[in-house]
DNA sequence: AGGCACACTTAGAACTTCATAA
DNA sequence: TTATGAAGTTCTAAGTGTGCCT
């Protein structure tokens, strides 16, 4: 009922990988190539003209430009890893794979060191001149296209934007004055490439925690049934665990152990000696006290929540942002947290441990040597004021549970989170274009003589076919017993020779990340089948599966396949593909809005659960679930009675012989049918609500989707001229519609509901295409809001700006 | 080549606010 | 208007991956 049934289903429809080998076949590669420069900002400057004809004037430029930025770099930097990009090529196939993927230029591997920023901080509000020039051309360019043409807003002083707390730029970041200002677009700048993270930072510090305050004196702690006085520090923890009464955390053996076992250390040496047991522990006043408080406030006027609001406000206006190099950015988390008892997820050996108070005393505080440095609350003192620009956060200090850092950080909004996350995609699409390369190459290793290649290979194969996460080693007992890829254990895997019909099936169980079980059957090559058959002979249920691997060395390898390829760009990749490509399954241009949201958010759905993203059910859905019910059976009872009602007047027509009745049991009909419509509609919701029960889909929209998939979905576009329809030869169809390559797998075709006698027809094997393949690429004018809330588009604000209607992952 | 410190991304739960049906 | 559930936001745990040291 879990991942079982989604992991199928994700199977049948929803991952159609294999693109490049079927571009290669039909020699897409060679007509057009979707080439995305070796640096970072370079590769933007594609993003924007990847429609280019002239491709050799536009590699020429490319080039002539880089070489002027690595010269740039040489003579500023002269330790700059550059050894780095040299790496021993293996065999020809790795350097092969380069060569290609390349070009030639050595995709700098980059993020550490992006292109120079050689520009005063003064001009950092202008657009760079550089890029502005390209602009024009590219301007012209698409008009000559005619092309749907966005820079024409972008160009000239855009429209004031909307949000009221913008983006206060060139040091204003005085008391705002409402002057709305143009949002910042650091995606149209040049980056830093040295490694430095920031030339300027200033910030406030962070919100400490509210002083414990007592509880009244009415409320009274119980031992054994005896009112007792707690002390201040004992009654403090006393109440972490009161506040969670009603959580099943404080019903688990371990939770309570570490509680009693933290809240001792706490205790005076007298209540020591008293409370030697938590059972005997009452603290059910302070729990309705509590309870009482959350009611209270939830009845606060109007005024006091306002007030309340405001007062609020005014913290996040002083402390939620700093000024990072000339630009006011939102703070992700500035408040310090709370003390309070751990909650750790699933098995987690530490629960119920204290999580201690932190003071100014443990902070480290990170800022620019020239700023205004953030003060302590008076009476105290920082841990460390440092001048990393190395780093992006602002402050940090050590947890108690399990000896790390934690640090305040910007929010995803800011140009330091953006710049990574759009990195991370193009790291993504690079992949791409080499995946299949790799997946030859990881197929021929199933056949390595060597055990380690071999079981390099295999989980490989699993982290791309299955999204599977890497899988670090955890030291035991440390946290919660949980696995990924590289870390799977026999206790984990099962082979089945044959399994329901299928031939050479594996069914993983194992708790991942958060212990979210990953439960799956797959069916598998022969070859991985036996591989591990042989990996598993002669283990004890507790060995690893891949004995000689792990997360270093594999991503090692990766790292040599491709510049910047870890194991989790597989899932990047494999995530945004996927969408992308149920996208262009489900795409149903005649649908209206609602449907047309509905199967967006189907081919979420459908990463979702490639990836994995499980939620508990809500805590009210089995009552609106209940309710939902509850609608249906009323819905049934009423269809009896209308059906009963039908049946005698079927009967008092057949008697009577007259119009009267006749008519009476045509109304009866039409009731039954309406009533069974509403059924078959309440059924649907039902159906619905169940299937995302248990999945979360906000999960791969934040993280692992590239947004200009979805940006690109908000653009009603003309129709495509069909190029050519090709057929591979394992199955799958090619329709080429101008840039575009459109792949489909057979049975999805036979059988998906979009393309249903719509796009295209089998006859013999023979693949015909009607006219309605034209609209396959229509994209289909979904308002950006309907997809992404306002945090989102401020996260994605680069995405939906740059992305034009017909961007491909 | 393994351990560790560190930085940063990814993750679901919990809490808060908003929208809508009763 | 109020109650309810959905949507949005915040919180912080739990991962990944790098680089340094031994």
């Amino acid at each position: 009922m879990t991942g079982d049934h989604g992991h199928h289903q994700v199977e049948s429809g929803a991952r159609l990988n294999g693109e490049c080998e079927m571009r290669a076949e039909i020699g897409f590669n060679a007509g057009f190539r979707l080439v995305f420069c070796p640096c970072f900002c370079e590769a933007k400057r594609r993003d924007y003209s990847h429609k280019h004809k002239d491709k050799h004037k536009d590699k020429e430029h490319r080039h002539k430009d880089h070489k002027k930025d690595k010269e740039r770099e040489k003579s500023k930097y002269t330790n700059s890893s550059n050894g780095k990009h040299k790496r021993e090529k293996e065999n020809g196939y790795v350097s092969h794979i380069k060569t290609e993927e390349d070009n030639g230029y050595g995709y700098s591997p980059m993020p550490e060191k992006p292109m120079k920023r050689d520009r005063d901080e003064d001009e950092l509000e202008h657009k760079p001149k550089k890029i502005k020039v390209e602009k024009e051309n590219k301007v012209k360019k698409r008009k000559q296209e005619e092309e749907f043409d966005y820079y024409d807003e972008d160009v000239k002083p855009k429209k004031k934007s909307k949000g009221k707390k913008d983006d206060s730029a060139g040091g204003g970041k005085k008391k705002a004055k409402k002057e709305p200002e143009e949002k910042w677009k650091w995606w149209e700048e040049e980056r830093c490439t040295d490694g430095s993270k920031w030339r300027f930072l200033e910030h406030k510090g962070p919100v400490f925690a509210p002083p414990y305050e007592r509880l009244p004196e009415n409320v009274r702690f119980y031992y054994d049934g005896k009112v007792m006085k707690l002390s201040e520090q004992a009654e403090e923890v006393a109440t972490f665990f009161a506040k969670m009464l009603d959580h099943e955390y404080t019903t688990k053996d371990i939770f309570r152990k570490n509680f009693f076992k933290d809240w001792r250390k706490e205790m005076t040496s007298e209540e020591k000696s008293k409370i030697s047991d938590l059972n005997k522990c009452n603290f059910t006043e302070m729990s309705e006290f509590f309870k009482a408080q959350s009611e209270a406030r939830k009845q606060m006027s109007k005024e006091e929540k306002q007030k309340n609001k405001e007062e609020n406000e005014r913290l996040v206006e002083e402390y939620g942002f700093c000024l990072m190099d000339n630009h006011k950015e939102r703070i992700g988390n500035f408040r310090i947290e709370p003390p309070g008892l751990f909650r750790g997820r699933g098995d987690h050996p530490k629960m119920g441990m204290l999580k201690r108070r932190i003071r100014p005393e443990d902070i480290i505080i990170n800022c620019s040597k020239d700023s205004k440095h953030p003060k302590p609350p008076p009476g105290t003192k920082w841990k460390e004021v440092r001048h990393d620009n190395k780093v992006t956060w602002l402050a940090s200090w050590t947890e108690n549970i399990q000896g790390s850092i934690k640090y305040i950080m910007l929010n995803p909004s800011s140009r330091i989170k953006g710049e990574k996350d759009w990195q991370k995609y193009e790291t993504a699409r690079r992949l791409k274009k080499c995946v299949e390369k790799i997946r030859a190459q990881y197929r021929e290793d199933w056949k390595s003589k060597e055990m380690r290649i071999r079981q390099r290979a295999v989980a490989l194969y699993f982290i791309d076919k299955l999204a599977l996460r890497a899988g670090n080693e955890k030291e035991e007992g440390e946290s919660a017993d949980t696995v990924g890829c590289c870390s799977l254990r026999v206790e984990h895997i099962n082979l089945h020779p044959e399994m329901d019909g299928q031939e050479f099936v594996v069914e993983l169980d194992f708790l991942g990340k958060d212990s979210i079980r990953y439960y799956n059957k797959i069916p598998v090559e022969k070859r991985v089948f036996k591989n591990l058959q042989l990996f598993l002979e002669n283990k004890q249920l507790e060995d690893d599966v891949f004995d000689r691997l792990n997360t270093s060395i594999l991503n090692k390898h990766l790292q040599e396949l491709m510049d910047g390829l870890t194991a989790k760009v597989f899932r990047t990749y494999n995530a945004s593909i996927t969408l992308q490509q149920q996208l262009d399954q489900l795409t149903n241009p005649e649908d209206n809005l609602p449907a047309k949201i509905l199967s967006y958010n189907r081919a979420n759905r459908a990463v979702a659960i490639l990836c994995n993203h499980q939620r508990a059910p809500p805590k009210t859905f089995e009552k609106s679930m209940q309710n939902l019910q509850a609608k249906i059976d009323a819905k049934k009872k009423q269809i009896s009675a209308a059906k009963k009602e039908l049946k005698s007047a079927k009967a008092d027509a057949k008697a009577m012989h007259d119009e009267k009745s006749r008519k009476s049991v045509e109304t009866k009909k039409k009731a039954v049918q309406r009533l069974s419509e509403q059924l078959m509609k309440l059924e649907v919701q039902a159906t619905d609500r169940e299937e995302n029960k248990q999945i979360a889909l906000g999960t791969s929209k934040l993280n692992y989707l590239d947004p200009r998939i979805s940006v690109a979905c908000r653009y009603e576009s003309e129709h495509r001229r069909v190029c050519a329809i090709s057929v591979t030869r394992i199955g799958f169809t090619l329709v080429i519609i101008e840039r575009h390559c459109i792949q489909m797998r057979r049975e999805a075709l036979e059988t998906r509901r979009p393309c249903r006698g719509k796009v295209l027809v089998v006859h013999s094997g023979i693949w015909r295409a009607l006219p309605h393949v034209q609209q396959l690429c229509k994209k289909w004018g979904i308002p950006i809001e309907k997809i992404y809330n306002k945090t989102q588009r401020e996260k994605f604000a680069w995405a939906i700006d740059m992305a034009d209607n017909d961007y491909q992952f």
